[in-house]
RNA sequence: GGAGGGGUACCAAAGCGGUCAAAUGGGGCGGGCUGUAAACCCGUUGACUUCGGUCUUCGAAGGUUCGAAUCCUUCCCCCUCCA
């Protein structure tokens, strides 16, 4: 099996292809261009694309060249798949602000200066915008079927269950299948990468491929990926898991990553770092927590850089091992009223953690809610200055949620 | 088009005139055990509160009643069967 492929699999990226062999084959004969599509639909992507972003970091890896295409078209059409709902309609200028940011973070993970392995940026939006309705029908729209676009499962959902799907929604299919016969044709692209969930739209890309231009290109997708627990991946104790500094701070990506049920690690160390897995498979009975540490290192590095990395492992160490104030906390700056103090309760909901008063009446009822690591009992309890050590208070909420308030 | 069934909190699902901020299960949150894990155990889960209470909620709008998630009317939505 070609090298790529082989890795491909090792690492647990596998889920299906359309014509294996052929792939193989082609990967071993020469270096080609393959295609991930991101949506911009967010600010910025969070870990449910991570896995997609290794995709393209592994097609560098063995020579191959990563187009990244944002959907600044399709965005505007909105993808039914896996939604019951129409989505709403983005304005242009939030689109705009997002392709910016979102390229801004895959740069982070890819390799952007070897000339070979280079990747290429594309927004769709470049060659949608621009189509002729008549001409678009008569070459691209004669090679669908209505047949067959029906049997199509976000197709179905939506019509079995007797919600509107519009019409502008029903071609996101064709616009997808287009973008894969628009590569293929200006950057030579022969292969599309995507989630289980994209497989539909892949196979009409190689399909029309071959219609149109009597060409052969493949689709490979990934799993979609379960926790051990059953949950969906991508939720730590605040929110979802961005890979953006500004949403979510390198050490609380840290954490998550830290946080990871043990029965996921080594397939987490698999998929989300570069380090080989014949060594990953070679790890029998190591210390488990040393391992999401080092699951937490990589991860982190990968994405903000090494530095952040071992700060946010530093300031874990603190926070949990020493409890003292690491200095990478979310802090928070506060001011106290004109008796220099400031009630409990006010004070957490400053910090954003809750958001509902009776919460922290619960919390603290619930011996959840510290400061300076001793439990608050009383709600009516007042943080005055002499609480302040250093300007700093450590304010817990439940054992994982640690913030820093600062006097200001 | 015809005949039924149904819309209850984050989800599922009971309640069918007052004792209902609404049983139960799941999920969430907090505590215990531990390893910042899992499993397990306990507590909690509308908002505000001077802890006395107060306010808002059972598809939507009206009505009956001292009193409605519960009864009536109209409307909206969903499901099943028949055509």
């Amino acid at each position: 099996m070609n090298k790529f492929l082989k890795e491909f699999k090792d690492r647990g990226y596998f889920y299906q292809c359309t014509s294996e062999d052929e792939l193989s084959k082609l990967l071993d004969k020469e270096k080609i261009h393959g295609y991930i599509g991101f949506d911009c639909t967010a600010e910025s992507l969070h870990v449910g694309s991570l896995l997609q972003i290794m995709c393209l970091r592994l097609m560098q890896k063995h020579g191959h060249r990563p187009i990244v295409l944002i959907g600044g078209g399709t965005t505007r059409i909105g993808d039914p798949s896996g939604k019951d709902k129409t989505r709403k309609i983005l304005t242009e200028d939030e689109i705009e602000k997002n392709i910016k940011n979102i390229e801004k973070i895959l740069k982070n993970y890819l390799d952007n200066d070897d000339p070979k392995t280079k990747p290429i940026f594309v927004n769709n939006y470049s060659w949608l915008k621009g189509l002729n309705y008549i001409s678009f029908l008569r070459d691209i729209g004669k090679h669908f079927t209505i047949n067959k676009m029906l049997t199509f499962e976000s197709v179905k959902t939506r019509l079995d269950r007797e919600q509107s799907l519009s019409y502008m929604e029903f071609n996101y299919m064709i616009l997808q299948a287009y973008d894969f016969l628009e590569l293929n044709k200006k950057k030579n692209c022969s292969l599309q990468i995507g989630g289980s969930d994209q497989w539909g739209n892949i196979v009409n890309g190689t399909e029309l491929i071959k219609r149109h231009s009597n060409k052969q290109a493949y689709g490979l997708t990934t799993p979609l990926i379960t926790l051990a627990s059953g949950a969906k991946m991508g939720k730590t104790e605040t929110g979802a898991v961005w890979l953006d500094k500004k949403l979510l701070s390198p050490y609380e990506y840290w954490q998550f990553w830290r946080n990871i049920d043990d029965r996921d690690v080594i397939k987490f160390l698999k998929m989300f770092t570069d380090l080989n897995t014949d060594e990953i498979n070679k790890i029998k009975d190591n210390d488990i927590n040393q391992l999401k540490i080092k699951l937490a290192n990589e991860t982190t590095s990968m994405l903000h850089g090494k530095d952040e990395a071992l700060s946010a492992e530093k300031t874990a160490k603190k926070t949990f091992e020493e409890n003292s104030l690491g200095e990478n906390l979310p802090t928070v700056e506060i001011k106290l009223n004109n008796e220099n103090s400031m009630n409990i309760i006010d004070l957490v909901i400053i910090t954003k953690i809750e958001n509902s008063k009776s919460e922290v009446r619960r919390l603290i009822k619930g011996k959840g809610l510290r400061i300076n690591n001793e439990i608050i009992h009383d709600e009516k309890f007042l943080i005055q200055k002499k609480l302040f050590i250093n300007n700093f208070i450590k304010l817990s909420i439940g054992k994982k949620k640690h913030v820093k308030i600062k006097l200001s």
